[in-house]
DNA sequence: CACACGGCTTGCTAGC
DNA sequence: GCTAGCAAGCCGTGTG
C-alpha cells in the first residue's frame, strides 16, 4: 500500500499547493490594486486635499444614501440630546 | 470673480471626482479578488480542508522562512522556560 | 556550570512568568471592564437605543469638539463638491 | 404639553448622558489597564526580551492547550505536505 | 522632523 | 445571538 498512499499523498499535496497558489494569485491582486489605491491617496495628498476626509467620501458613497441620512438624523438627535450641538 | 470662482470650482469638483472615482475602481478590483478568494476558501472548506490552518500557511508562505524559523525557535524557547512544552 | 544554569534558568523563568502574570492580570482587568461596558450597551438597546449610535457618540466626545468641529466642516466642503448634500 | 415634553425630554437626556457616563469610566478602566500592560511590555522589551514572542505566549496560554496542540498538528501536517519542514 | 510602514486594536459584517 | 473573519483607524517605529 506504500505505492498507493504515496500517490493519494501526491494528489493530496498538490491538490492543497494548487489552492493556496490560487488564493495567493488572487492575494497578488488585492495587493496590486491596493498599492495603486495608495498610489492614489499619495498624489492627492501631495495636490492638498485632506485623505481621512477623502476615505470618509469613499466610505459614505459605498453606503445607501438614505441609511446615511437616518443614521445622521439618528445622531444629531443624540448629540443634541447631549448638548452636543 | 463669479464666473471664475464657478470655474475652478467646477474643476476642483471634476479633479475631486476623478481622484475618487479611481479610488474607487481599485477599490472594485480589491472586492473582485477578495470575491474569487473568499469562493476558493469555500470550495477548500466543502472539501474537508481546515480554511483557518490554511489561512495560516498563507501567511507562512507570506514570511520569510529563515524569520519564521527564528521565531519559532525563541517562541519554543519561551514555551520550555514556562513548562508550556 | 550546570548548577549555575539551573539557577539562572530558573531565575529567568520566574522572571518571564512574573511579568506574563502581571501581563494576564492586567488581561483580566481589561475583559472585566469590557464586559461591564457591554452590559451597559446591551441594557441600552433593550430600552430603545441605538447603539451604533451611541458608540459614535462615546467617540465624539472622546476627540476635541474643535477638531471634531473642523473635520465636519472639511467633510461637508467636499460633499457639496461632489453633490453629496 | 410643553412643559412635560421638556420634562420627558430631561428625563431621556440624563437618562442617555446616565448610560454614556457609565460606559465611559469603563473605558477609562479599560485604558487604565491597558496603560498598565503596555508598561509591562516597556520594561520587558528594556529587559531585553521578545515582546512579540511575549505577546504570542499570552494569546496561547489564553487558550484550551489540548485545542493548540492540535492545531499546531495540524499545521505540522499541512506544512509537511507541502515541504514547509 | 515629517513621513511612510507595519503591527495592534477596534468596530462591522456575515455565517453558524 | 454569537463568534470568526475582514477592513479601517491608530499608534508606535524606523527612515529620509
Amino acid at each position: 500500500m506504500t505505492a498507493k498512499e504515496g500517490h493519494n499523498s501526491r494528489i493530496i499535496r498538490e491538490h492543497l499547493e494548487d489552492m493556496i497558489e490560487r488564493i495567493e494569485g488572487f492575494e497578488a491582486d488585492k495587493k496590486y490594486a491596493a498599492d495603486k489605491q495608495k498610489a492614489v491617496y499619495t498624489e492627492a495628498k501631495a495636490l492638498g486635499y485632506d485623505t481621512k476626509i477623502l476615505r470618509k467620501i469613499v466610505a459614505l458613497r459605498k453606503r445607501d444614501p438614505g441609511a446615511v441620512a437616518e443614521e445622521e438624523a439618528t445622531l444629531d438627535m443624540y448629540r443634541e440630546a447631549l448638548g452636543m450641538l
